[in-house]
RNA sequence: CGGGGUGUGGCUCAGUCCGGUAGAGCGCUGCGUUCGGGUCGCAGAGGUCCCCGGUUCGAAUCCGGGCACCCCGACCA
């Protein structure tokens, strides 16, 4: 028997042709026609390529071009994670209940965490995000010596939204980098918050996404310093505050705006009772003799807040938002009261409403309302309105908060200039979380005096599959997507007009000179008319294309085509791979 | 969860109002033709018409119930 050899390895192109790429055998079921259904263009895109296929509402299959895109993403958020000293982990997906009970939020998640139970009974989620499973394990932190520590993992979340939407974009089942801070103090938190805040620009940078951060709602999630970041495009589902003029931008859930004082006379001593038979709206009332202009007007909204009715109310030209409510209440599920709640509690329909004397309910005044007078509202009988109310003299207001949403056109509260409120996608999430999970779980070190402090702790999201969508919301056209080189499915294509025989030996002389200089690249071998082959190459993205034909071929030409700009050149076929080369690396 | 819409071959859709044994285009298979921008011709395969029940001699079509998916809103990192 031989003995065994062990040899160093060396590029050996009959092998690199057994393992080439080639169309013919790739699995990429490219479609002329979207399903209609498909409304985003990155949803309507990624279908027609081949990238992924729905199994149901908000769970997609990665097909073999989907998933390597998916995982080009992913690496490009691990190589910048890994660079400010991440260390990542592999960690359960299904939890028991009781982790979640100790933190309190079996309860507060509510309806967006699966849940099931084992053969014995014993409740179980779905992870859809994992600070309980991630602090318990840094409860065996133990000293400050080892903080500060950047832990994280991309695995699968589940979340079981109302309603997914939009392909990629918002989904049940989803693959997210999260990673998890863990400080002494404050101070080193706000360091390792900053240096997510890097990590994150360079990675939308490298993913090609043009993004900005705003001021956020942390949601459920809880926390503060809650920075989200965004990607202007009509598919997403957050309007954003944007400032043109300086750098104010926020989430329209947490943004505000200033608004020019209405300047009230004072009123009368008391508020006034009048009639206003068939008045149910703010319009209404604007246009009923004696009645007010709407920013002269109480909105009163009756809210069932955990259970408890609560009187809202916002300036009658003011539109109130949940968000802001939900977060000045701690209140985990709010809906409008019904009409028959209302009337139970209020003596009145909507549209005759007030807070006027009001004392059995909570009532929730807006900020804006703080000093107005000569105001007019619903008299909490149907048909009847006051005029004359002061809001502070007549109206027993248990909070004051910032209810209102910003609307288009207002000033901006640091220059002036007029807001602009732009439709974004979330495409990541960074937030200070402080010491509430160490709390819980015993996540405490002891400190330089002697004592033990628990850690403080920031958590910080970026889920790959939306972003991959957000790639190709960023960069498509009417031919398919331009996928950035740093995340295509393939750098770049040979594209073979003919099987003939020297075309093929052309084509695959050419492949492995690319594949040797490390480019990724497919050898587009498909017995199909040109036209078929070049759609194909454009509807998926390619971004380098070269094409061997005859034509070319027979003066020893390749043509060198980009996929964004259409542009193509003649190139010699010696140099062809090194033209190749060059325009890859310089992108990657 | 509220409102709207849709379910017919792999994809796009017609047929449903007015019940009579299921169609077109694209795609797919074979043969021929063509060969630098989704050729052309011939032949062919492929459908529990979302599911269950009812009415009827007869249901894709009418009636009842259910399910799924999409869009808008609510909600949601």
């Amino acid at each position: 028997m031989d003995p065994v050899q062990i040899t160093k390895a060396q590029p050996d192109c009959a092998a690199t042709l057994k393992r080439t790429m080639r169309w013919s055998k790739l699995f990429t079921p490219t479609l002329r026609d979207a399903p209609n259904d498909a409304v985003a263009p990155s949803h309507r895109l990624l279908i027609r390529g081949g990238f992924i296929r729905q199994l149901h509402a908000g769970h997609y299959s990665m097909l073999p071009l989907g998933w390597k895109v998916h995982q080009k993403v992913a690496q490009i958020v691990r190589e910048e994670i890994e660079a400010i000293g991440g260390q990542e982990f592999l960690l359960p997906t299904m939890h028991p209940a009781e982790i979640w009970q100790k933190s309190g939020r079996w309860d507060t998640m509510g309806e967006i965490m699966f849940r099931l139970d084992d053969r014995r009974g014993n409740a179980n989620a779905l992870g859809i995000t994992h600070e309980e499973i991630f602090t318990t394990v840094a409860a065996e932190l133990s000293s400050y010596k080892q903080l500060p520590q950047i832990w994280y993992h991309i695995q699968t979340k589940f979340r079981d939204e109302a309603r997914p939407k939009s392909g990629l974009l918002r989904v049940r089942e989803f693959h997210m980098k999260d990673s998890y801070s863990f400080d002494v103090d404050e101070a080193g938190l706000d360091a390792s918050f900053d240096l997510h805040d890097a990590a994150y620009r360079r990675i939308f940078a490298r993913l090609e996404i043009p993004s900005f951060g705003v001021q956020a709602s942390s949601g459920a999630m809880g926390g503060n310093d809650s920075v989200e970041f965004m990607t202007p495009s009509d598919a997403g589902e957050d309007d954003v505050i944007r400032c043109p003029q300086c750098d104010y931008s926020a989430n329209i859930e947490k943004g505000t705006s200033a608004i020019t004082p209405v300047v009230d006379e004072a009123g009368p001593e008391t508020p006034e009772r009048f009639d206003t038979p068939g008045v149910r709206t703010i319009k209404a009332l604007e246009e009923f003799p004696g009645g007010a202009a709407a920013d002269r007007q109480l909105k009163t909204l009756v809210m069932m807040m955990d259970g408890l009715l609560t009187l809202v109310l916002v300036r009658g030209d003011h539109q109130l938002n949940t968000q802001k409510l939900a977060d000045v209440t701690g209140a985990i599920e709010i809906r409008p009261a019904e009409v028959k709640e209302t009337f139970a509690a209020m003596g009145a329909h909507p549209g005759s409403l007030g807070a006027v004397a009001v004392t059995d309910h909570p009532i929730i005044v807006d900020e804006a309302l703080r000093g107005r007078t000569n105001m007019t509202t619903g008299a909490n009988t149907d048909d009847v309105h006051y005029r004359g109310v002061s809001v502070e003299r007549d109206i027993n207001a248990s909070q004051w908060a910032d209810l209102r949403e910003v609307q288009a056109g207002e000033a901006c509260v640091n220059c002036g200039a007029p807001l602009e409120i732009v439709r974004c996608i979330e495409i990541g999430h960074i937030f200070k979380l402080g010491t509430k999970y160490a709390e819980v779980f015993g996540a405490r070190v002891s400190t330089p005096e002697g004592g033990e402090t628990p850690i403080v702790m920031g958590s910080y999201g970026i889920g790959i599959g939306r972003n991959m969508a957000a790639v190709v919301e960023a960069h498509h056209d009417d031919k398919g997507i331009i996928w950035p080189v740093s995340v295509a499915p393939f750098e770049a294509v040979i594209t073979l007009m003919r099987l003939d025989k020297e075309t093929i030996a052309a084509g695959e002389k050419l492949y492995a000179e690319l594949k040797a200089a490390g480019v990724d690249v497919l050898l587009d071998d498909r017995d199909a008319r040109a036209g078929v082959k070049f759609a194909d190459a454009e509807l998926i993205g390619i971004p380098y294309r070269l094409t061997l034909g005859p034509r070319g071929l027979a003066e020893g030409n390749a043509e060198f085509t980009v996929r964004s700009s259409s542009e193509t050149t003649n190139v010699d076929l010696a140099s062809a791979a090194a033209t190749v080369w060059e325009a890859v690396s310089a992108a990657r």
